[in-house]
DNA sequence: TAAAATCTACCAACCGTTTGGTATAATTGA
DNA sequence: TCAATTATACCAAACGGTTGGTAGATTTTA
C-alpha cells in the first residue's frame, strides 16, 4: 500500500479553508483537490461527493466548537462570570484569527434553498452555542429570560462578525464582547440587591 | 415578437427573486432569464453579463433604501423616538415579507472575495444605513457614542434577520426592534435628567 | 420597411464524477 | 527471507451535462 499522504483531518482542514474563502456554489472539486495537493480525480479516493465532503467538514466544525469551546460553559472551576469569559475570548480568537467564525452562517445563508442537508448541522451549532450560553444566564436570570438573552447575546455576536467581515472594521467583535461581559456582571449585580432586598 | 414589454424595473424586480433564493453564484443566465419569460440568449438584448445585472440590482436595491427607508431619519415632522419607530416598522416589512433584507449579507459574504466589485455598493449600503441611524443617536448621544451606538444597532438587527433565517424563529427580529426603540426611550430620559442637572 | 425584440443554434470552458491504469508500499505464504 | 499478492494512492483522460456568452435568422411593432 502506498503510504497515506493525506490524514482525514488535513483533508478536512484545507477543504475548510476552501470553502471558507470561496463558499460552496464558489469551490470546485478541483480547488478542493489542489489545497490537498491533488487531482482533481484523486480526491475521490477520499470522497465520495462534494456534498458529503462538506457534510463532513461542517460536522467536525460543530464537533470542534462543542468540545472546545462550548463546554466552557459547564466548567465547575470557574466562577459563571470566568467562564463567560473564557467563552468570549475564545470566541474572539475563533472568529478574528481562525476564520472559521462565521463560515455557518455563510454556508448557512448559501445553502438553506439548494442543500437543505447542510442546515441540520448548522441549525445544532446555534442551537448547542444558546444552549450552553443559557445554561451560564441561568445563574442570573429565570429560565425564560435566560434563553431570550443567550438567543440576543448570539445574534448580537454574529451581527458583529458578519459587520466586521463586510465593512473590514475588528473593533465591532471586540466592543460586542465587552457589552456581553458588562452586562453580565449588571444582571449579577442585580441578582444579589434581589436577594438581600427579598 | 416584442410582446407585453419588459421595463427595466420588472427586469431588476425579477432578478433580485432569483438572486436571493439562489445567491449569486447559484443563479444561472437561465435561470435569470426564465424569470423573465425569456430564454437565455434573449437576456442579453438587455444586459451586458450576469455580473453587470447583479451590480445593477444591487445599486437598485441601495438606492431603494436610502430614499424610502433611511431618509426616514430626517423627516422633521416626526420627533426622532418617531422616526425611529417608522425606521423600524418599515425595516421589520423589508426584512419578514419583502424577503429583501438580508440580500446584501448575504450577496456580501458570498461574493467578497470573488467578486470585489459588488463589495463598495454593499458596504455604501451599511454606511448609508449607519450614518443615518448616527444622526438620529444625535438628539441623545454625543457624536462618537452615536455612531458606536448606530453601529451596535445594525449590528443587532442584521444578526437576528440572520438567526432568523437559519432557526425560523420570526421573534427574533420582532425582540431586536422592541429592545431598540424602549432603549432609545431610556436614553432620551437620561439626556434630560442630565440636562435637568446641569 | 426599418428597427427592436425574441428566437434557435451554437460556442468554448468548466462542472462534478467515473474510468482505466500505474506506481508503491504492506501483507502474506513458502 | 523474499517473492507473490493485495490494498492504497494517485494520475490522465474522458464522461455527460451546464456554464456564461455569441451569431444570425425570424418575428413583431410602428
Amino acid at each position: 500500500m502506498a503510504k497515506p499522504k493525506l490524514d482525514r483531518k488535513t483533508l478536512l482542514k484545507n477543504s475548510l479553508s476552501v470553502f471558507k474563502s470561496r463558499g460552496y456554489h464558489g469551490t470546485s472539486v478541483n480547488d478542493l483537490a489542489a489545497a490537498s495537493g491533488l487531482l482533481k480525480g484523486s480526491i475521490y479516493h477520499y470522497i465520495e461527493s462534494k456534498e458529503s465532503l462538506m457534510l463532513e467538514v461542517l460536522n467536525a466544525l460543530r464537533d470542534h466548537y462543542v468540545v472546545k469551546v462550548f463546554s466552557k460553559c459547564h466548567d465547575e472551576n470557574l466562577t459563571p462570570y470566568e467562564r463567560l469569559k473564557e467563552l468570549s475570548i475564545r470566541a474572539e480568537e475563533i472568529f478574528t484569527f481562525e476564520e472559521t467564525g462565521d463560515f455557518f452562517v455563510n454556508i448557512g445563508l448559501e445553502t438553506t434553498n439548494s442543500n437543505p442537508s447542510f442546515a441540520k448541522v448548522i441549525q445544532d451549532f446555534f442551537k448547542d452555542w444558546i444552549g450552553s450560553l443559557s445554561d451560564l444566564y441561568r445563574h442570573v436570570l429565570d429560565e425564560q429570560d435566560a434563553i431570550v438573552q443567550a438567543e440576543r447575546v448570539v445574534a448580537e455576536l454574529e451581527g458583529s462578525v458578519i459587520m466586521m467581515k463586510i465593512l473590514g472594521d475588528v473593533n465591532y467583535l471586540k466592543r460586542s464582547s465587552v457589552r456581553v461581559l458588562n452586562e453580565f456582571k449588571e444582571l449579577e449585580k442585580n441578582k444579589i440587591s434581589k436577594v438581600y432586598n427579598d
